[in-house]
DNA sequence: TATATTGCTGACCGAACGGTCAGTAAGGAG
DNA sequence: CTCCTTACTGACCGTTCGGTCAGCAATATA
């Protein structure tokens, strides 16, 4: 691994622990062990090894793939018979799960409103556009937009791990292990499911 | 206002708006207009001004009526017929809606993991309870777990107010105007109330 | 009138911050 | 061998950080 790589690796996990504000140069090139001077060979500012860092982020999480793959969970018409769809887990949440570095750096730019580094994307728009053909269908009930129905699918997994310590607190509960993930998710299946179920 | 409050109504902003690292006991000061010795008479650090802070946030919320004023619309056998319910909108988000610095502090405490300062409350597990009897009395299926439930209620209204930037961003559309919030809130309501409604 | 107490200031501290720059070591190209 | 680029270092810069402390002015207490 090149110490550019070495760099980044470390920044990388650094900048979703701690944050922008929360990380220094020094912390980066310490743990990387090498100088302060080195980043600043291969990188402009702070800012912009941010920026790289958290647009690396992004990118590698592959959303398109993952909302695409969500969207076919509605589809009752297609391989998944009715009723089937409820029990499967979003492809969203899984990643979610396994990316926690994607998580924590998600809650930083939420925290700190830097949506600047979030760029539109296409794969929403063909995404509600497939479930409006569900609409068509009756398979999905015709009184609620699609555009939201898919914000609240990924709202509703994303919040669960950047926002379940806290809930659990209030709850006095450890919500953490890996059985509540099931659990959560599984309780939010159901819910979304049995509810925009159409008339079909 | 003393120049005590007047300290903590600034940092009460300042750190919900930039976070803990991002804040600095000078800009507090030079705000306010007196200097930063002041805040030190007052305050012993700048680590406990935050504490003091982000539990005032949490304390004036009064967030136990809102939960039981919430889980009140599930009451279908009460003063709510059936129906009504779904229109209703949740206590809770019009809290988050009139509070922009409570939702903001809840993005740095779930950023920054300081769940340490949220404290445990019986109040979820009363309204844990209150669904529990409902399922009873078949209003609320049976096949799922009402802290559930309320977990994922009060997610579904947090997430809206510290993401939706970022969500609106993918989109490429604006989620900041006032229509979208009662558009999303309708949606999510829908989705839930026709999922949870038991056989009766 | 003498004495604490409280609110408040300004000068100051060492440490850490982001960032710069001259210079060295190494390797590939001609 | 020379030249040029690339990776990398260490000393240093000015600025800002959280925090301290002696002292002043005003008010309450005795």
């Amino acid at each position: 691994m090149t110490g550019r790589e070495k760099i980044l690796k470390e920044a990388r996990s650094l900048f979703s622990e701690k944050g922008f504000s929360g990380t220094s140069m020094r912390m980066i090139a310490e743990n990387v062990g090498v100088t302060k001077s080195l980043i600043y060979h291969h990188f402009d500012s702070k800012r912009s090894l941010w920026r790289e860092v958290s647009q690396n982020i992004l990118e590698k999480a592959g959303l398109p793939e993952k909302i695409r793959e969500m969207v076919h969970t509605f589809d009752f018409g297609g391989r998944n018979g009715p009723g089937r769809a409820e029990g499967q887990i979003p492809p969203y949440f899984k990643f979610l799960k396994d990316n926690p570095e994607f998580v924590r750096m998600m809650a930083w730019l939420d925290a700190e409103q830097e949506i600047s580094l979030v760029s539109k994307n296409e794969f929403l728009e063909v995404a509600a556009e497939r479930l409006k053909e569900y609409q068509k269908k009756k398979y999905i009930r015709d009184d609620i937009d699609p555009r939201m129905l898919i914000i609240q699918m990924m709202a509703s997994c994303e919040i669960w791990f950047t926002a379940r310590e806290r809930l659990g607190m209030l709850l006095g509960e450890d919500l953490t292990q890996d059985e509540r993930d099931s659990e959560y998710i599984q309780t939010v299946m159901k819910l979304l499911f049995e509810g925009f179920k159409g008339s079909e």
